[in-house]
DNA sequence: CTGAAAGCGCTAACAA
DNA sequence: TTGTTAGCGCTTTCAG
């Protein structure tokens, strides 16, 4: 590997003269001559010179590098969230670098392992609160900023980037109304998430505000991906006789929604003519699947983006210790064919 | 942040020591004594010492980190490829550092980028052959081994990691004419998708080997997701009299089947009664369909690992230049409900 | 405008 | 068993 020692030898000039070139540094006004600055340059390009990044961090104390935390790889979520992150990073010259929570017991050696790599901040992608209790620590000690997305958990003090379900869940429900909706069903994610347990409460408030009662049950926790546990609590909903049973489902997610238009089926029932459905979060495959599914769109990449860009902040500033706060970016109502009018009553 | 040095001084012993300490080396035999071990131990993790990986790279000159370059962030299977990556990383102690290539135009700058932080090796994600070019020949010159996952690319002289398409096709083949259809239509991606081809070109052998006839009228290209384009070329594929309709749609890909079940149901067919679709990859969406797709899985996350694997091995040798295989990894055929033998004819 | 020199935090012989 | 010393590749004053 080629340095910039080699380089400034085989140009003939000193390897701070080198160093201010490549970085193309202006130290008060105009410091290397441009003869010397080509020379320098064209020696570098002939040698197929490559800065070593990892020295001029050293050296600096300045890594241009970002930590991204997540205990669950493969989400399609979290993978939103990282191309925003990447596409901010981009555009600031900075790195990602992933580290997998594999299991919440090793939060705090992933984080010193983060920190190992010096770098300028961290951002947290829907951790427990246990372990961003943990995490928050460690990153304190060592003043490097980090800002969580996505999991809104309220009492954590560092700044968090979450997508407005306030908005989400009302927008949706506003939807079903004003398709002249009376009995929507709530269909959960598991009974320990807390962001099904915040659509739901949202859910319930919505209710109230458009003048519909709220059905206990009619609300049910379901999982995020076993398709028994969804028709085991969708089917019974959908037995009702006509009069009792909902006309449209308000799904927590959009696999559930999935799950559920199936459950349907199975019982005889057509979506959307006999009853709407809904998801959340637009997941890729929410235009796909048929009936496409009306769901309310999270701007993940957006939330990425805006979390470096906080981060940075945080990192530009000293006092990156101790500032708090929830910025709730907007979603949208995507409509598709899933909801409809339940005007067959 | 607190260095080495810190903790050498406080412990009363030098430098050295507490870096073989906190190494955990034993350079021939025991050569630190458990007393000032213990001590030293105990006073790094009193000042809360974290060590400097960064400084530790440019004293080695080895880095225990891997470039991930891919042309797609989002894809799901990208990210699939990048969990196992993950996995096996954490077990060798290394980590990821992926890097976009939003733009085949920049390649060359992302590898120097890449190489930049002098990985160790570096894992390439389904780059288009010219892409995967300036990849290679800059990482030769640098004499940093990579290895390409996914998509197959014969001419190029790196190790890769791929898919069994041969096996694949033949599986799903295999499924259909044992399920007595004998008009399978085959609807690839995009004319300019090399998978698709390579599937496409496969399919042909696989119907020639089971004696069934290879029809052109019946394969046709579309796209990864465009709706209407695939809508396009089935559609009128289903609206044949039954006696020239194809009896199974081998899609080449789980949306595309998806797709195309939407686009029977229009056309007035059931799936899988009046049509047998199958998808192939085994999206995460795969089995949420309605009916739950037909699909060859393909092991994302072996191939990630084989990847780092393979990548690994060669960092280790000098030698890791020339090398050139294709190494397969097998697929598996899981059958779900939306095929089902044309018991109607 | 350019060079010499002193680090950055850590490792790795080699002495002691 | 431990300390001394000389780097790793780069940045950054401060003189020349």
């Amino acid at each position: 590997m080629i340095t910039l020692d080699d380089v400034a030898k085989q140009a003939g000039v000193s390897t701070s003269t080198v160093s201010i070139v490549v970085n193309n540094r202006h130290v008060r006004g105009v410091s290397v001559s441009p003869a010397t600055r080509e020379r320098v340059l064209h020696v570098a390009r002939e040698m197929g010179y490559t800065p070593n990044s990892l020295a001029r961090a050293v050296a600096t104390g300045k890594n241009r590098v970002l930590g991204f935390i997540k205990d669950d790889l493969a989400a399609e979520l979290a993978m939103r969230i990282m191309v925003g992150a990447q596409q901010e990073c981009e555009i600031a010259d900075y790195l990602i670098k992933p580290f997998q929570l594999s299991h919440p017991a090793i939060a705090s050696d992933l984080v010193r392992k983060c920190l190992g790599q010096r770098v300028a901040g961290i951002i947290v992608v829907n951790l427990p609160d246990d372990a961003l209790a943990i995490v928050l620590h460690e990153a304190k000690t060592a003043e490097v900023p980090v800002v969580m997305v996505d999991s809104p958990s309220p009492n954590a003090s560092c700044i968090q980037i979450t997508s407005d379900a306030e908005q989400g869940v009302r927008l949706m429900c506003g939807h079903l109304v004003e398709q002249g909706h009376k009995r929507i069903a709530f269909i959960g994610g598991p009974a320990d998430s807390v962001v099904s347990q915040e659509r739901k409460r949202i859910f319930r408030d919505a209710c109230l505000e458009y003048g519909l009662d709220i059905r206990e049950d009619m609300i049910v926790d379901t999982s995020w991906g076993e398709t028994d546990i969804v028709k085991a609590a969708v089917a019974p909903l959908l037995a009702r006789p006509v009069e009792h049973r909902p006309t449209a489902l308000f799904c927590a997610g959009d696999a559930i929604a999935m799950m559920s238009v199936k459950t349907a089926r199975r019982c005889g029932l057509r979506v959307p003519k006999d009853v709407s459905v809904t998801g959340y979060s637009n997941a890729s495959y929410a235009y796909l699947c048929d009936p496409a599914l009306t769901t309310v769109a999270q701007d993940f990449v957006e939330m990425g983006r805006i979390a470096v860009r906080h981060v940075l902040a945080l990192a530009a500033d000293k006092d990156c210790a101790a500032k708090s706060a929830i910025v709730k970016v907007p979603t949208s109502l995507v409509v598709r064919e899933s909801t409809w009018g339940p005007d067959w009553v």
